[in-house]
DNA sequence: TGGAGCTGTGACAAAGCTGTGACAAATGGG
DNA sequence: CCCATTTGTCACAGCTTTGTCACAGCTCCA
């Protein structure tokens, strides 16, 4: 497990991976933000330990940097009682932030708890809305009583987007964010990609049941009861 | 996206509640442990705001119970300084940890990004005018009792600038910049757009009970209590 | 009183959205 | 490397939404 921290207070920064090497993670240190840029394209880190004031590239671009192209948990660290910068890292897609002074106890905390909700978005999650259920891991879904089907990669991650927001209307630049990521793409895509899904679990995919078209604006999944 | 926010001090409690719903949320409140628990069986909520001081069955209880059986994200609530509350609390599956006192705009932003890294939307914007009953996200109104009805795009922006400003007249002006934006445009459609959105949203369009017009200014929305 | 302006209405053309088909390009596995 | 599958791109059809124009009725003012 690997963690990127960036500091410019260099004993604190020591302090960090010293206390993150104790709970086993390899770390990488950056006092600046080029560096920290350069390390977290060279090396991947698993977690970035970010503190706001750097000399030149402030943390704010840093964290819009990697955010732009990447989904690594990002922790910042900041002074106490900077309200405004705080809301704004997280508006700005920081994961969490810890204020100093902190005991390297609660960092560690944050991170592990960081970390979980990160592994929990991505690894295979068995999912069930209605008559529904999805194997992201094996990329399978079954409806209701029906034979299990395999759907390709796309098609499971767009299922899965569905499930977790059953109800709710996911709108095309959503969709497009959350399956295409930082590449982006278009609605043609999202088009031919719904219409492949419905392909796959609509019973008729003409007149679909669970996967409804807000002209507009987006699709959303409806929670069907298991048909009796 | 539904929250359920526990918190004894029922004026934090309402507090809280009235920020959610001002972001768009439809929000539960419980004032302890049990009622939590319950609701979080009969409500499904994406997200639960919990305080850790409750009465007889405490925060930390609550959310033990809770993660046991689901990866609802929870937001915890302490006072300042606990920090072995803290560790203890995101060790057992919290989420995020805010500190008493905190700002509304941290609390929702925090809220944000541990729904957003939970692969939740956004929230959509549902308003409330009277009896109107507007969801931006599915472009549906009820009015009162009746059916859903699906607005198109521009109907539900038009009614959507209604509501935030019932009461006020709108200018044709103010209604073509909001609706058209640079592009612009004139008042025939204006005209159209409000005719199109009063066969919609009124008992008869012919004598308009919400959208009324002030002749040579523009128009305005008025706010009709709940029909008896 | 007549003309101008405003508002509501009808009708139709233009623009936009969605689903579908087909094929090329990209990807992944043996 | 080859082949099968997946994904992206483009074209088209059908339906819906929006814009435009014409007209009628009402109000106001010179």
């Amino acid at each position: 497990m690997k963690a990127l921290v960036v500091d410019d207070d260099r004993v604190l920064a020591d302090l960090i991976a010293f206390t993150l090497r104790h709970e086993g993670f390899q770390v990488q240190l950056a006092y600046n933000g080029e560096s920290a840029l350069r390390l977290w394209q060279d090396d991947a880190p698993d977690v970035i330990v970010l503190d706001l004031n750097l000399p030149k590239l402030d943390g704010f671009a840093v964290c819009r940097h990697i955010r732009a192209e990447a989904d690594t948990p990002i922790i910042m660290l900041t002074v106490r009682g900077e309200d405004d910068d705080i809301v704004r890292g997280l508006e700005m897609g920081a994961d969490d932030y810890v204020t100093k002074p902190f005991s390297p106890r609660q960092l560690v905390a944050r991170i592990q708890a960081v970390l979980r909700r990160a592994g929990k978005a991505q690894v295979t999650a068995v999912a069930q809305v209605g008559d529904l259920f999805l194997d992201s891991g094996r990329r399978e879904v079954r409806v209701g009583q029906s034979v299990v089907v395999t759907l390709t990669r796309l098609e499971a991650k767009l299922l899965h987007y569905f499930m977790v927001n059953v109800g709710h209307v996911l709108t095309n630049e959503a969709i497009i964010a959350y399956v295409w990521g930082p590449e982006g793409g278009d609605r043609d895509m999202v088009r031919q990609l719904v219409r492949r899904l419905r392909r796959k679990i609509e019973p008729d995919a003409a007149n679909p049941l669970y996967i409804e078209t807000v002209s507009g604006v987006g699709y959303s999944l409806v929670d069907r009861q298991p048909m009796q």
